[in-house]
DNA sequence: CTGGCTCACTGGACTAGCCTCTTAGACAGT
DNA sequence: ACTGTCTAAGAGGCTAGTCCAGTGAGCCAG
């Protein structure tokens, strides 16, 4: 797939029987009244009530395993997680699939603390990182573009830079949300100039090494970014 | 099989064949020098080159859609995803499985937030469930437990405080590593009662809500629980 | 050059069957 | 009575084979 961008046509998504399963058995979990360590109704017997063959069923089962829905045990059954909550959140995030202000608030949050990392831990391969992003992106501007790839590139340079894997998987974890926010900042007139000059400021207080700078710098960085967005 | 660990028995986790392929088929993206939007094999020949069933190789498929590595597209085949550093940095972190350090980071960045948000947004609602945690806690210690379930109960409130579902969300990720902190540190004998005591202190900082004053708590909390750790 | 068609190739799903694992209960032996 | 062993029912794991449904390149007629 390529541009898909917010004008662009989304390819239709095709629908996958296993995802469909996922959303009815978590409705039925939650109907139910199911609680932590019991049983999901065996295999053959959830396959004939929805429908499916036993095959298609156990995709979704792996998919419910994978979001740490459920654990399945040979010879026992899908029992639930010990930590129900995922579920509900899982569900309630598909529903309101982008709340901006809530992943603006994650990810400034997030992001805040990488930056005061990277200013701390940064080597100086990760400065060039930084730096040859902030290049890509002043030459993407300069060509007319809106820059959009080496404003990830410098996220994703900080990201690296804070040598936090842990953090680092969070953050990969809410970018695709980002990634539309991005889109459509970086598509407000002027706005991809002031964009790189707030990364310059992050990048000068993280090769200055100073923390408290750079999270100052990311979070009014981010302020300036989202701004356009919470107007709507 | 033999008690593992420290505390109580773990299951025995029977292998499960997706999981293998799973891991060998990010090996293969690694080795293949795979780039996002690139193509896997088809699922006919992937599935005899690693000795498995269509069936089998189909949930493995599911589980890295499901952890965003692959897009699966009828017709055209299984193409990687544009943020191919997820799947580096789940290899990571299935490697060295605990970076203690590490979630620490991960989790006072976010709890610190947290707190902070609950302090401004908690309703009387949230503010009996933290109150009820505090209670529970106080009197498994009353009966000589070590208070691991009014402990987890009242960072569930603290986080269900916030109203933040993105947040939320990332907190769920990162629960399970947390699990093993949170035993550990409450082990320690006298430790129970000095992390009820902080907790009582975020609480307080909730009740009055003073964001900054809660989220001060809430580091001071964590760096106490976490110390024990540390010196390992 | 355009439009429509075909066909080879891709994933999607099902069926039927056999395997292993778990567990409860029968049935000894103490 | 207690305890250990055995067994069978029922759970999930996996396979092989089959058919259906999209995709896209290439051919061909207009």
């Amino acid at each position: 797939m390529e541009k898909t961008a917010r004008a662009g046509l989304e390819r239709v998504s095709r629908p996958r029987l296993y995802e469909q399963l996922v959303e009815q058995i978590l409705a039925y979990i939650e109907s139910a009244r199911l609680r932590p360590g019991d049983l999901l109704p065996a295999e053959r017997d959830l396959a004939e009530r929805l429908g499916v063959s036993r095959a298609t069923l156990a995709q979704a089962l792996v998919a419910l395993e994978v979001l740490g829905v459920i654990d399945v045990q040979h010879g026992t059954g899908a029992v639930l997680a010990r930590r129900p909550s995922v579920a509900s959140v899982i569900k309630g995030l598909r529903e309101h699939q982008s709340r901006l202000p809530e992943i603006v608030e994650a990810r400034s949050t997030l992001e805040g603390k990488l930056a005061a990392l990277a200013a701390e831990r940064r080597t100086a391969d990760d400065l060039a990182a930084i730096n040859d992003a902030l290049d890509v992106m002043a030459r993407e501007i300069n060509d007319g573009d809106r820059g959009t790839h080496g404003d990830e590139l410098f996220h994703q340079a900080i990201t690296a830079a804070a040598h936090s894997s842990v953090l680092a998987q969070l953050m990969a974890f809410i970018a695709e949300m980002i990634l539309e926010t991005r889109m459509e900042s970086l598509g407000q007139p002027g706005r991809p100039e002031q964009s790189l000059a707030s990364h310059r400021k992050i990048a000068d207080a993280i090769r200055a090494q100073d923390p408290a700078a750079a999270t100052e710098a990311m979070l009014a960085h981010i302020d300036l970014v989202s701004d356009v967005e919470l107007l709507r």
